[in-house]
RNA sequence: GUGGCCUUAGCUCAACCGGCAGAGCAUCGGACUGUGGAUCCGAAGGUUACGGGUUCGACCCCCGUAGGCCACCCCA
């Protein structure tokens, strides 16, 4: 017999586990109602060349973490499972024609996210995200609103020191002319430049800022910054983002070494960051301007931001910060038997309450009634209600388990009896 | 994708120098046949991740594979 187990990278949510993602979703959903984010849902997986032309055929999550799926015959388009929402998002909007909605359209999509990357704590090959995009906006209002929107999941869920960074990384107007200059700057210290680095210089020099190589602490320090090189559009975009963020009071960092990976980003950026937690996956979440995906993907020029906030980090995060897990609320009473062998009572009369909407187990085991007491006891329940002899009569004991006592009921005054006492017992 | 550390019962961990694989918790049963969280007693649970090698003998040493973790790459 082979021993089966989840592929690398995946994991069972076991119930606890599983209850502590449906809190976060539970927080999540309701955080996009209060602020109009519509929810709805994209498939799992999209044609490779959404992913290809939406995050950039350059990019880590394209190039070598994109889970392709086989084609099943020569001529089938080529698919892959998702690796973030925003592309699949961005395609929606323009095949159902959303420019003709009311802009701007605001989305919410929850679910797995699949990357093959190499698995760690906090990283996954599936991994859930909550994503939030405001498509048909420029700007800068709904960029305030969308990094509170963030901000507030973090809050409301309890993760504490939770920084937002901030940045801008120009437009098509003034990158271009940044990257050069940039470029040029790292290509005079060429011979000062680590291995790794020098390979990167070509390929994406924004990456270099934000090496975690010390040989290079002085040199990004002396680098020339996106900041001072924005167009005068951009600058006053991002110097109108800060205005609405102080004046939310959301506490954020301006960080002028913070890009991000994927290519469709333009002007603001921000990440979500854990600060103290050493280690680690420290980013929490993140997200930024995307003005020219809608175009890249067929539509027409429209802007749009949003955010994808990583819910296994938050959730693991909340471990190591020791907020207590969620506890199952027990059955409000658990059906018990005087005869160990007759389930069938048991179970009509656990019915009888469950078609009434109250939790209630019946227990089924063949044993006798100490045992099934006992059971009943570590179950944390209120009541048991007991089955024997007078069940011929039309009654039961009906046993009140934390104090101790118990009265015969009739069967046709059980439900609202239970009701009754669920009802005070929430109450006090 | 690169480098390193790790893997013994469901969980947390023992096992001397290479010499009979063990405990606590959890599970199930008994003490207790119509009355419960305690206590006591007992049972079950293992191809020591998997596959090879060295050895009279391997949980222990060597090689490979899988999985986990850490640091990178990168990101959620």
């Amino acid at each position: 017999m082979p021993s089966f187990h989840a592929p690398r990278g995946t994991r069972d949510l076991l119930p606890d586990a599983s209850s502590g993602l449906n809190r976060l979703e539970g927080i999540a959903r309701s955080l996009a109602g209060r602020y109009g984010y519509r929810e709805m849902d994209i498939p799992i997986f999209e044609q490779t060349a959404v992913f290809e032309r939406g995050i950039g055929e350059a990019t880590d999550v394209v190039e070598k973490e994109l889970f392709r799926l086989a084609s099943r015959t020569e001529d089938s388009e080529a698919w892959a499972l998702r690796p973030e929402a925003t592309a699949g998002v961005v395609r929606a909007y323009v095949q159902h024609g959303m420019q003709t909605w009311p802009q701007p359209v605001k989305l919410t999509v929850l679910g797995p996210m699949f990357r093959y990357d190499r698995p760690q704590a906090g990283r996954y090959r599936q991994f859930w995200q909550w994503d939030a995009e405001a498509i048909g906006d420029p700007g800068p209002a709904v960029d305030a609103e969308i990094v509170e929107l963030g901000y507030r999941f973090y809050v409301e869920s309890g993760v504490p020191d939770v920084q937002v960074l901030l940045n801008s990384i120009g437009d098509g107007a003034c990158r271009p002319a940044y990257l050069e200059q940039l470029t040029a700057y790292f290509g005079r210290h060429e011979a000062e430049l680590p291995e790794l680095e020098r390979r990167r210089l070509d390929a994406n020099p924004l990456r270099l800022l934000d090496s975690k190589d010390p040989a290079m602490a002085a040199l990004v320090a002396a680098a020339p910054r996106i900041g001072d090189c924005l167009c005068e559009a951009c600058a006053a975009h991002f110097a109108a983002v800060r205005t609405h963020l102080d004046a939310l009071g959301v506490p954020y960092r301006l960080e002028p070494t913070l890009v991000r990976g994927l290519d469709y980003y333009t002007r603001t950026a921000f990440e979500y960051y854990r600060h103290g937690a050493e280690g680690q996956q420290q980013a929490l979440g993140g997200g930024g301007r995307y003005d020219g995906l809608v175009e890249l993907l067929g539509g027409r020029p429209t802007p749009g931001i949003g955010f994808a906030l990583g819910l296994d980090r938050v959730m693991l995060a909340l471990e190591k910060s020791g907020a207590a897990a969620a506890v199952e609320a027990p059955p409000l009473a658990v059906v018990v038997g005087a005869d160990p062998t007759d389930t069938v009572s048991r179970l009509r009369v656990a019915s009888l309450l469950r078609a009434e909407g109250l939790f209630v187990r019946a227990e089924l085991a063949q044993r006798k009634l100490g045992r099934q007491l006992e059971s009943a006891s570590r179950d944390h329940a209120h009541f048991a209600v007991i089955i024997g002899d007078e069940l011929n009569g039309g009654h039961v004991q009906l046993k009140d388990l934390e104090a101790g006592t118990q009265h015969l009921v009739a069967l046709d005054d059980l439900a609202r009896d239970l009701a009754r006492a669920a009802k005070s017992h929430h109450h006090g």
